[in-house]
DNA sequence: TTTTGTTGATTGAACGTTCAATAAAAACAT
DNA sequence: ATGTTTTTATTGAACGTTCAATCAACAAAA
């Protein structure tokens, strides 16, 4: 079968098969030979792709950065107005797009949560983007209230939104998006009646 | 050195050990070898004592449920007064108490949480604490609010608690208790606002 | 002497990685 | 077009390591 160009299609596939995998029996037992049945491949092309294991889950964590990243990016990109409000409920929706809020996908975030305090890699991406939203949060806040008080609301906003994402998870029923987003939106609006840029 | 009733003394000793193994090298490297020379012991006990390595994990995050549980307990116990925002403010508390917010504890929780996703065992478990925190705060707000509002606030509150917790356990310089709890206090007062219960 | 508590070497299963072998496509030659 | 070589992609068995669990042997208290 061998075709040239084959690796982005492999990486992709991998990626793929490996949240499905920690879907299905956690991180804790998605081994690379799970992953490659997964995937329809053999064990030995994760080495050969990826390096090992390790490097599997970073691409894996990467790309679920990248596509949060991008959810945001893309509602920010097209706003009816440019007001503080509309960025930040962009980026509460971005959030709670997440690509999909599949279970699969809330699943290996928790995982590298997790995973990411010990390993020095994960922690790293991990960090980076929790900077990121904390401060998209914070320099829209920004325009509309005191440096102190613009810190608090995005502090909290961020606790919210991973709160509401981390118990959404968690639950058996699942994250009900509608109300995880409700209720974000309520908190923001809260936050922004403080001042009076309730646009 | 075997004396009669050594078997609280060791659970207590193991149950410690393994959090302290998960705070140095993650769950997935606290190996029974491990937590054993922890705790100063051989690693057959583990097996002895908890039946398996299975059986202490379940027995560590139950101790860390009944330790949460016990400290929002003494907190409403001894209460000024009986006022829904006294009670839901304890809750704050004990919540950010959790027996002490060590680095270690937190940690165990994440890995715990993560690791509730697959082990039915400690998923039960996970929801009870989970149900517990919903039920008490929902059942506060309703002595001020109408039932729907009542829930809201509850998922709301809950929402935010865990996810100042979840933040603080993956920041680098770790939980601001003073500042976690205010956060929540103002979400709290902010709920409560909506009626005219601010006791 | 019996009971209770503990040890640690041993066992077998499971894991990630490696690499010689293989197969198909691509490139080249005719 | 057709045959040949080279390149690229892939396999999967073998290897070495690591782990949890076991249990016969042992030690100290009762």
């Amino acid at each position: 079968m061998p075709k040239v160009g084959m690796e982005p299609i492999r990486r992709r596939q991998l990626i793929s098969a490996t949240m499905q995998a920690i879907d299905d029996v956690g991180l804790a037992d998605a081994t690379v030979a799970r992953i490659a049945r997964q995937a329809g491949v053999s064990a030995g092309i994760i080495s050969h792709y990826f390096g090992g294991k390790d490097g599997l889950l970073e691409a894996t964590m990467r790309q679920i950065l990248y596509d949060l990243g991008a959810a945001v990016a893309t509602r920010r990109g097209r706003l009816p107005e440019d007001t503080p409000a509309a960025h930040l409920r962009a980026i509460i929706d971005g959030n709670f797009d997440r690509s999909q809020v599949s279970q699969s996908v809330m699943k290996t975030w928790l995982a590298f949560w997790a995973s990411s305090m010990h390993k020095h890699d994960l922690q790293r991406l991990q960090r980076v983007n929790d900077r990121r939203l904390y401060s998209n949060l914070c320099s829209q806040f920004r325009r509309c209230l005191p440096r102190a008080e613009a810190r608090r609301a995005a502090r909290g906003l961020a606790a919210m939104i991973d709160g509401l994402w981390l118990r959404g998870a968690l639950a058996p029923e699942g994250l009900d998006v509608d109300r995880a987003r409700r209720l974000a939106y309520d908190y923001l609006e809260e936050q922004l009646a403080r001042a009076d840029c309730l646009a």
